[in-house]
RNA sequence: CGCGGGAUGGAGCAGUUAGGUAGCUCGUCGGGCUCAUAACCCGAAGGUCGUUGGUUCAAAUCCAGCUCCCGCAA
């Protein structure tokens, strides 16, 4: 098929290689402007930019969707479809009708679960045995087209996002191949969401990042997880900061502790407000990320220091 | 030129303010103790202190340039 491809983060850049692939033409692609980004601001361009133009397909950045440009182009190249993953812009309703078979969307949840911005995310930290994505023909609300084909997966219990995404990155490439396959055959039967069992995955921000040590050991390795590798839950030791990136459930526990104690140096455990965690990959203040067994070498932290 | 922290044996750190024998906690190797051990004791190897240049009798330490890493902010 002739598609446009619209996308911007890494988690969509996949999808260009399984399309192409499979044979498909990816006629242009649009994705968010370049941004400053890092230290020293630097004009940094979307993964999916960087991937098209590997590819030699043509992008466009524009900052909106609705000045009438962005049909201009899709009425000029006439695509069989058009292929939205994680784009960031909502689209308006004549860019959804522009394509013959309409604008189909891979999102990173179990639909109805988890429409919106950050679902890998919160799927992990609300503890879900399982997730998956799911493509759905779109229409003007927010992840709430009819759906299309679905593909499931567990999610480990110590899996962190970024681990999940990468996974789910993937399986989205491979299930809109499939969906686009099974559209040119006519061999979809588009399912509406069930609208009561909705909810949504709000964008993730850095006030989610402090962990609260009376929180259930269960609560704040799922909060760990889910942060990780961005933008990582966070603790203060000794007044200085710390990024807290891997973690597990111990099975230890001492009531008689505070939140927040450290009752164990091996490996490196906190008392929560039930049960504890072990926390076995922290980052300090200008440092990388590093075991906490190889942080503790370097560090004089005993028994009975407590975390806030 | 957005702001800031950092680079020291294999790992994590101290030492840099007031230049003058390279230190700590581990790891590794050898030996000992032990029924045994990730425990304990003794010993050893391993570093041109990120890089280039400057100041100096003398630089990990002071000065300048460069490279790489990280935090904030987006």
């Amino acid at each position: 098929m002739r598609i446009i491809f619209m996308g911007t983060p890494e988690f969509a850049a996949p999808a260009i290689d399984a399309l192409l692939a499979a044979g498909h033409e990816i006629a242009a692609v649009f994705s968010q402007p370049d941004k400053p980004k890092g230290r020293g601001y630097s004009m940094t361009p979307p993964p999916v930019k960087v991937k098209a133009l590997e590819y030699g397909i043509p992008v466009y950045q524009p900052k909106s969707m609705r000045d009438g440009e962005a049909l201009k182009i899709f009425n000029e190249i006439k695509p069989d479809v058009g292929v939205v993953i994680a784009y960031g812009k909502i689209l308006p309703q004549e860019i959804l009708d522009a394509p013959a078979y309409g604008c189909i969307n891979v999102h990173a949840s179990l639909l109805p679960k988890y429409r919106g911005a950050a679902p890998i995310q919160w799927s992990v930290i609300d503890g879900e045995p399982k997730t998956g994505v799911t493509t759905m023909q779109m229409d003007a609300g927010l992840d709430t087209g009819d759906m299309l084909l679905v593909s499931e997966t567990d999610i480990a219990p110590d899996e962190t996002a970024g681990e999940l995404h990468d996974r789910l990155s993937a399986m989205g490439a491979a299930l809109i191949v499939k969906t686009l396959d099974a559209l040119a055959k006519g061999g979809l039967k588009p399912q509406k969401q069930d609208d009561s069992r909705s909810c949504y995955a709000k964008m993730l921000t850095k006030e989610l990042c402090a962990v609260d040590w009376s929180r259930s050991a269960r609560e704040i390795h799922n909060q760990i997880r889910g942060l990780s590798p961005w933008p990582v839950a966070t603790a203060a030791l000794e007044g200085k900061k710390l990024k807290l990136h891997r973690s597990a459930v111990s099975p230890l526990d001492c009531p008689e502790a505070a939140p927040g104690e450290i009752i164990s140096l091996d490996p490196l455990t906190v008392q929560c407000g039930s049960g504890a965690v072990e926390l076995l990959e922290i980052q300090a203040e200008g440092k990388k990320r590093m075991l906490s067994s190889d942080y503790l070498r370097g560090h004089r932290i005993e028994k009975g220091m407590v975390l806030q």
